[in-house]
DNA sequence: CAGATTGCATAATCATCGGTTATGATCGGG
DNA sequence: CCCGATCATAACCGATGATTATGCAATCTG
C-alpha cells in the first residue's frame, strides 16, 4: 500500500514546502509528484496535502508519513550501504573448512593474504575432512571447503560427489614413503613399494588408509596395519621408533620437522589433488572468490608460479 | 534502489525457504518471486540466493536485506496503521480557534460532543478574534475557526476575506440592547437605536464597536462612546452599574447571568453571523469533518434542530 | 489595476515494472 | 528409471510512474 517511493515523495515536500522544491529535490518533474501524491492520497483514502492557494502544506496523516519516512528511508540506505560493502570487499564472511593436513601451511598462508588484501572482510575457519565439509558446503554452513582428491589407480576419480559443486585445482599433493633412517631402503632415490610389502604400516585418515590399501593392492599385497592414527606428527613419531613406515603426503613433510626419518618418492609416483570447492552462486560472492583466489595464490596455483616451483622449493 | 516490495520478498524466502512457498505466502506465483529475486541482484551487483540443487539459501548479501527487511516492514504498517487510524477517527487532532464569546457556549458544548462520539481524537482550543483565527487558518496553524460576521447595512457583506476557504452557517446571533432596569426604555418590547442616541455607549472588541458605530450611523447618531472592554461580563457591569447602554449579542446574554439588566431586541433586528471556516481541503479531513459537524449540532444548525428555536429557547 | 510570474492540476503519451500463464530443465525420490 | 517437485525462462499484458505540453488560479509588480 505505502512504499518506499511515496514516503519520499512525502518527506521531500515536508522538507522543501513545495511540490516544484519537491520534485527538483529528487530530480523529477513537478507534476510526476502532483499524482503522485493523488495516487498516495486515493491509496489510503486520506488528505495528505492541504493546498491553500498556491501554497501546499501537510495535513496530519501527511507528517505522519513524512515524519515515518524518516526512519524507513534511513533503514534502506542502511541496507543498501550494507550490500554495497559486501560487493567492495568492505565487509562481508567466508566460512573456510579445510582438512586438517591442510591446516597446517596452506590456510594460515591463504588467511594471511586474505586478511593483507581485504581486511575488513571476516573469514572463519573450520578443521574438517573432506566428506564433512562437503557435506557443510551442500547443506550452506560452509563457503569454500578445501578438499584432497587421490589419483588412485583410475586417474581423475575423485572419491566424492562433486556434482552441483565448482572445484579449483590448487595443487598436487605428491605421496612419499617415510622410513627410519636405518632402513635399508633409506638411501634409494626411490621407493617400490612392493619392497616394502613385509613392513609393518602405519595409516593415516580413513581416506588415507583407503588408498593405501589401494596402492598396495596394485603392487601385489596386502599391507599389515600396524597402527592407526589421524595425527600425522604421531605418525612420524612412530615411524622414528623404528615401529613402521607410512605414507605421507608432501603437504605435511613441509610443514612437520622430520629430521629423524628419510622420505622416498614413490615410483611410480602417486598423487593427491588439493582442490577448493565452492557452489557456482558463491563464486561470484566477491568474498568467495576473494578467498578463492588467495587459496590459489598460497597454493602456488596462481598463474605467476608454477605448483612444481613451490613444491620444490619447499621438499 | 531498494524497495519495499523487495525486502517483502526477501524475507518471505528466508522465512519460507524456498521460491515457492514464498510465493505462497505473498499471494504470488513463483516465477514472480523468481524474476523479482533476479531484478533484484542486477539492481544490487550482487548474488543474494544461492541456488543449490532444488533449494534455495540466502547468501550473506540476501540475509542482510531479509533481516533489514524486518524493521522496514515494520515501520510501514505502523505508518499506514497511523494513516488507518487517522481515517477512521480512532485518532487525529483537530486545532479550534474560536473567538472569546463563543467559549462561553458553543466551543464547551462542540468538545463534550466531540469526546463522547470521537474519545481517541485530541482537540486543540485556542480562544483567538476572528482575524487572527483566520490568519491562522491560511496559515496552517489551525484547522476550523469560528468566526462571526455582523450582517452590516449592506446585508451579506463579511468583513473577511473568505476566498479560498469554506464557511459553514452555525446559526444567527441577534444582538440586543443592554440597559439598565431603572432606564426609561427597559420596560420596551425592543428599541429604536435612535432613542438612544444620548446616551453613554459602553464598546466591545474593535469589530463589535466598529457594528455600533455602523449601526448609529443608520440611526442617524453618532455614539459617545465612554468604555470600551472586550470583557463582556464587565460590560453588563458597567450597564447594571447604570453607566451606560451597550449592543450585547445574545450569545453572551445566554452564558452571562444579566439579571440586573434589561435586554431589548433592536428595531429593526441587527444580527452577527456565526460561521465555521476551514479549507476546502481541511473538509475532507475526518477528524476535522467530524469537529465541524459537532460545531453545528452544538449550534443548534443540524437539520433536526432549527437556529430559531435554540435562540428562543433560551432567550 | 493589468499583466507577468509562480505553482499546482490535468491531459496525453510512453517506457518500464511487475505480475500472469505456459513451458522447459533439472534434481531427488519411489 | 520414471515421476514429482522446484526453479528458470519465454511470451504476454496491465498498471505504474515518469515525461511534455498546457491550463488555471493566486500572488507579485509596475
Amino acid at each position: 500500500m505505502i512504499d518506499a517511493a511515496g514516503l519520499r515523495v512525502m518527506k521531500a515536500i515536508a522538507d522543501e514546502g513545495s511540490f516544484t522544491s519537491a520534485a527538483n529535490a529528487l530530480g523529477f518533474t513537478q507534476p510526476a509528484i502532483s499524482q503522485m501524491v493523488r495516487r498516495l492520497e486515493q491509496r489510503t483514502g486520506t488528505v495528505l496535502v492541504e493546498r491553500y492557494g498556491r501554497q501546499v502544506r501537510l495535513t496530519e496523516a501527511g507528517q505522519v508519513l513524512a515524519r515515518h519516512a524518516v526512519g524507513v528511508l534511513a533503514a534502506l540506505d542502511a541496507a543498501e550501504e550494507e550490500i554495497t560493502a559486501i560487493a567492495g570487499l568492505r565487509a562481508g564472511r567466508v566460512r573456510l573448512q579445510a582438512f586438517p593436513s591442510s591446516s597446517a601451511t596452506l590456510v594460515p598462508r591463504t588467511l594471511a593474504i586474505l586478511k593483507a588484501r581485504h581486511p575488513d572482510i571476516t573469514v572463519t575457519f573450520t578443521e574438517a575432512e573432506p566428506p564433512e565439509s562437503l557435506a557443510a558446503l551442500r547443506r550452506g554452513d560452509c563457503d569454500v571447503a578445501v578438499a584432497f582428491a587421490y589419483e588412485g589407480g583410475d586417474l581423475g576419480e575423485l572419491e566424492e560427489d562433486l556434482s552441483l559443486l565448482v572445484t579449483r585445482r590448487l595443487m598436487d599433493d605428491e605421496v612419499r614413503l617415510v622410513v627410519p633412517r636405518s632402513h635399508a631402503h633409506a638411501g634409494d632415490e626411490a621407493a617400490t613399494l612392493s619392497d616394502f610389502s613385509g613392513e609393518e604400516w602405519i595409516a593415516g585418515c580413513p581416506r588415507c588408509r583407503g588408498h593405501l590399501l589401494s596402492l598396495a593392492d596394485t603392487a601385489g599385497f596386502r599391507p599389515n596395519v600396524a597402527f592407526e592414527t589421524e595425527d600425522y606428527v604421531a605418525q612420524l613419531g612412530l615411524v622414528t621408533a623404528g615401529l613402521g613406515v607410512a605414507l605421507v603426503p608432501d603437504l605435511i613433510l613441509n610443514a612437520a620437522k622430520h629430521d629423524e626419518v628419510a622420505t622416498l618418492p614413490l615410483a611410480p609416483a602417486s598423487r593427491r589433488q588439493i582442490l577448493a570447492v565452492t557452489t557456482p552462486d558463491l563464486l561470484r560472492v566477491p568474498a568467495v572468490a576473494a578467498a578463492l583466489d588467495a587459496l590459489c595464490e598460497a597454493a602456488g596455483a596462481d598463474p605467476k608460479v608454477s605448483p612444481a616451483q613451490l613444491v620444490g622449493a619447499k621438499g
